[in-house]
RNA sequence: GCGCCUAUAGCUCAGCAGGAUAGAGCAACGGAUUUCUAAUCCGUCGGUCGCAGGUUCAAAUCCUGCUAGGCGCGCCA
């Protein structure tokens, strides 16, 4: 029995009841306020505007018609809740599901919707930065939840290694590559400067020699260009992998102009009605779809923007079969937002087919002070490091916890100190300490001999009531967290149920509790069910000792 | 100037499909351990939910107007 059942069946007796509504609220159990049983509802309140009576008599009516035996008990409660107490049948079939199922009662039946989340996406001119250690761990618990929640995911980094960046940062490493084999290279303006370019171009003197040399000017930047970018996606890779954030396809954006696509969008905006041509280039029409400005597809000089092989790479999505695809970007793209909506429209694509997660910036803090970053003067903290100075869990953890509308502040220097009572540390001490029961009980002859021989009545205290309530809402939970975006409810989650775990185990030993034993470990194993779920949904370590 | 994000306890932040006394961690103070991991637990202290209006039986949550901070407004990506 789940919640949602439950909220049905209220749902049809209300439907009996007051036959006349077209359409009944929807009935939402929510957990109750300290002694007010499990769940309550408000759906009186909503029905009362509807039927020109008081929340409290319709709450009493509703719970005249109300006899199941879900409900142990049911009452009124004073502006207009009604407040249930559920039976023990229904944790013990609740409990039931999830050990036989384990971990994979949460995740639903594949809905066969394909979803696409991309993510990351850094140019690949630098190595990445804090920042895109956000991006990063947004979209891949995301992706994760929205497994759970029964699509299929890929997760894609788009790499953007054509345009005017890339061939910056290929002449930034030429610069480089030329003045040790002691040419003397004009100054690149804007170059990018961080230590890596010299060490790429170190890199490519070992490897090649002076042999790039031989057709200088163009042929030499395109050559740096082909291997400083296999450089640097490596770099890339390495520093996702140690962060713990894995992708399942890799897109480049150099490809949409080899297959023909780049070409094959432009017609198809000029065909569409919405393009036309001014100053010697094309616009598109966006301010049809929103925009307050018009858009430049094709440059004067004939070469393709940013925003043209943007549309190209998501009508490239549409046609692999993605219904909804999510971009995740930082705030620096938000302006970004209106004319990539606009070119899904001005493609005849569904306006609801791309979703934008927005994540506000993070800024670095040391010794008081905010690190100022800059890829071109670069000056910034790397991904890695940071993962290196706080390990992988706790930076996880770090930046998964804040909503992607608030703007991180990073404290390195309390980062680092907190690592040592930071709040991933106490999730897996709490699965650690239960791990431990099951193998002392082991050692003592104690086995858990699962819920049938265990009698749930004995499970009478709030602390124990609590802990069951929490197992039985985590899935409603997390289909709304699904639906909007919010990741960072999801270690906020995890420590109010650590929180309640260890409450229990501090009140109650479990082992020598005797006739109590029994209903306890069903606590202790369903518990450990349900944290390992969450944990391997954030992708944190679980430790069985610490 | 326009658009978006943010403003909640000393600090860092949850809560915002409107609902019962506004929550957590850290910090401060006081307790709990012959016991399954004290990296724990319990308690105390601490809040005009930025300001002013409005809608509602009910507003931290919705609307309007302010204020402060951030980000964005390229034939860059």
């Amino acid at each position: 029995m789940k919640i949602d059942n439950l909220e049905k069946i209220i749902q049809d007796v209300i439907q009996l009841i007051y036959p006349g509504i077209s359409k009944i609220p929807d009935v939402l159990l929510v957990p109750s306020p300290e002694g007010f049983g499990d769940f309550s509802t408000n759906v009186p309140f909503d029905l009362a505007s509807m039927l020109h009576k008081s929340p409290v008599s319709i709450a009493e009516e509703i719970l005249k018609h109300l006899n199941f035996p879900y409900f142990s008990s049911i009452s009124v409660a004073k502006p207009g809740y009604l407040n249930f107490s559920f039976a023990l049948s229904v944790y013990r079939d609740f409990l039931q599901e999830l050990e036989e199922k384990g971990e994979k009662y949460f995740y639903k039946e594949r809905n066969g919707m394909k979803v696409q989340i991309e993510f990351v996406s850094a140019n690949p001119t630098g190595p990445l930065h804090v920042g895109n250690g956000r991006g990063g761990i947004i979209g891949d618990v995301l992706g994760n939840l929205l497994k759970v929640e029964g699509f299929d995911v890929i997760k894609e980094y788009y790499v953007n290694d054509a345009g005017s960046k890339m061939n910056l940062f290929a002449k930034s490493i030429a610069y480089y590559y030329m003045k040790k084999l002691g040419k003397n290279p004009e100054p690149v303006e804007e170059a990018y400067r961080g230590a890596y370019i010299e060490d790429i171009a170190t890199e490519i003197l070992n490897d090649y020699g002076d042999s790039l040399l031989n057709g200088e000017g163009r042929p030499l930047i395109d050559e740096i260009q082909k291997i400083g970018k296999e450089k640097m996606m490596y770099r890339v890779k390495e520093s996702l992998e140690k962060f713990g954030v894995a992708f399942d396809s890799w897109f480049y954006e150099s490809s949409l102009y080899s297959s023909g696509e780049v070409d094959k969008i432009t017609e198809i905006f000029k065909k569409s009605g919405y393009a036309y041509e001014k100053d010697d280039a094309l616009w598109f029409q966006s301010t049809l779809f929103g925009d307050d400005k018009d858009r430049v597809l094709v440059r004067g000089t004939g070469e393709p923007t940013y925003t043209l092989v943007d549309a190209a790479y998501h009508k490239n999505k549409w046609d692999r079969g993605f219904k909804k695809v999510i971009d995740i970007w930082g705030a620096d793209h938000f302006g970004h937002i209106t004319p990539m909506k606009a070119l899904i429209q001005g493609m005849g694509l569904p306006e609801d087919f791309l979703d934008i997660i927005i994540y506000q910036i993070v800024h670095l803090f040391e010794n008081g002070k905010e690190v100022m970053m800059s890829k071109h003067s670069g000056t910034f903290v790397t991904l890695e490091e940071l993962v290196n100075e706080v390990g992988r869990d706790a930076a996880r953890f770090f930046f998964l916890l804040k909503s992607s509308d608030t703007h991180l502040n990073f404290d390195i220097d309390l980062a680092k100190r907190e690592s040592i009572d930071n709040p991933v540390y106490y999730v897996q001490y709490t699965y650690a300490r239960l791990k431990s029961i099951l193998w002392k009980g082991e050692e003592k002859g104690i086995r858990y001999r699962g819920v049938d021989e265990a009698d749930l009545s004995l499970l009478e205290s709030s602390d124990e009531r609590a802990l069951l309530n929490h197992f039985m809402y985590l899935e409603k939970e997390l289909e709304r967290v699904a639906r909007k975006h919010s990741v960072h409810r999801i270690p906020f989650i995890t420590i109010e149920l650590c929180k309640k775990i260890n409450t229990f185990y501090q009140n109650y030993n479990i082992l020598s509790s005797e006739e109590y034993v029994q209903p306890r470990l069903s606590l202790v194993y369903n518990a450990l069910n349900v944290l390992s779920f969450l944990m391997n949904l954030m992708e944190i370590e679980k430790k069985e000792r610490m």
